[in-house]
DNA sequence: TATTGTTATACTCTATAACTATA
DNA sequence: TATAGTTATAGAGTATAACAATA
């Protein structure tokens, strides 16, 4: 979308902050709007790899949480509590998925309020053949080297922790 | 958008990557899940505290660039490239911002192709209270430790820099 | 009464393509 | 020809509110 900038635009920020009386928060907003623009770039990438099979990477996070389901089936409430979004975004995602023919909705055995995501035989290949695709193309050259990803999940994880994402260690 | 839960989603999708056989990928792949979903939390938080202002993080984005600008204009173009995001999305934005009187395109004194994009006092004077609220209760309360900041400033620049958004430093 | 899920609706941001006007 | 910007259109995700069915 542009060729690159002859300066790194949230550096030239940080220097405005500074130079405008805030610069005890300066450097928190350049790591902040530094993640929002990092996670543009990747969800990018994702996005490009995901294409050719048909998904977007909302649809791609519900396959995958399925296919590591021991059943391949999980109840609509609980994909949403897992994947941290509306419960009217899992609906929206499953009426495609499901017309996509990738996964179907079926009755809980025991409790007639809940609805099942099943995945098909064709949404566990595709979701194999995505995951490959992401693991070679994206996630296998990320660019950030060993250590900066420990660092990385170390701090990232006691972030979300205390923003209440989860509660264990 | 619900309560936490009792485990990390992520560490766990960890772990299903290395049990499946992919090890070798599963570290990036959760720094980068994290990074997708901090970005989520920290959009919730600026959107939350711009709403009361009437502003969208996007929005805000212009009207804090054009606020550091010397001469509080800039020509559309400049903007779409400064923000790295679409002509159309600040064609967009811009749309919006003057509606509320916020801004005001101005014809370029010598370009007749080019749009300038000019602060208006009211512009100015919101600018300047969003962006105190947005110091005092984002980042100046993130969450992370001044030596993470500084890392990830470092880290995720780098990132920046790999990916092709800058060519300096 | 509380929970699950759907529907309808609305509002973001983003992007492509076609178009006008200017350089 | 190339550039700047707009318009129209489309699609994505997200969210609120009202509702039906079930527990």
């Amino acid at each position: 979308m542009g060729s690159p900038l002859p300066r790194d635009p949230i550096a030239d920020a940080q220097r405005n902050w500074e130079r405008h009386g805030w610069g005890e928060v300066a450097a928190p907003m350049a790591a902040i709007t530094a993640i929002m623009r990092t996670q543009q770039i990747l969800l990018a990438r994702i996005e490009g790899v995901l294409k050719p099979f048909g998904l977007t990477f909302a649809r791609y996070e519900l396959l995958a949480l399925l296919s590591f389901a021991r059943s391949g089936a999980l109840p609509m409430n609980k994909a949403s509590a897992l994947l941290q979004v509306h419960p009217t975004s899992v609906t929206n995602a499953v009426d495609r998925l499901e017309k996509a023919a990738l996964v179907l909705r079926s009755p809980h055995p025991t409790d007639g309020r809940t609805t099942l995501i099943e995945l098909t035989a064709e949404g566990r290949t595709l979701a194999k053949r995505a995951t490959a695709a992401l693991n070679s193309e994206v996630f296998g050259q990320s660019g950030f080297g060993d250590e900066d990803v420990e660092h990385l999940i170390r701090v990232l994880g006691d972030f979300r922790k205390a923003a209440g994402d989860f509660t264990d260690g």
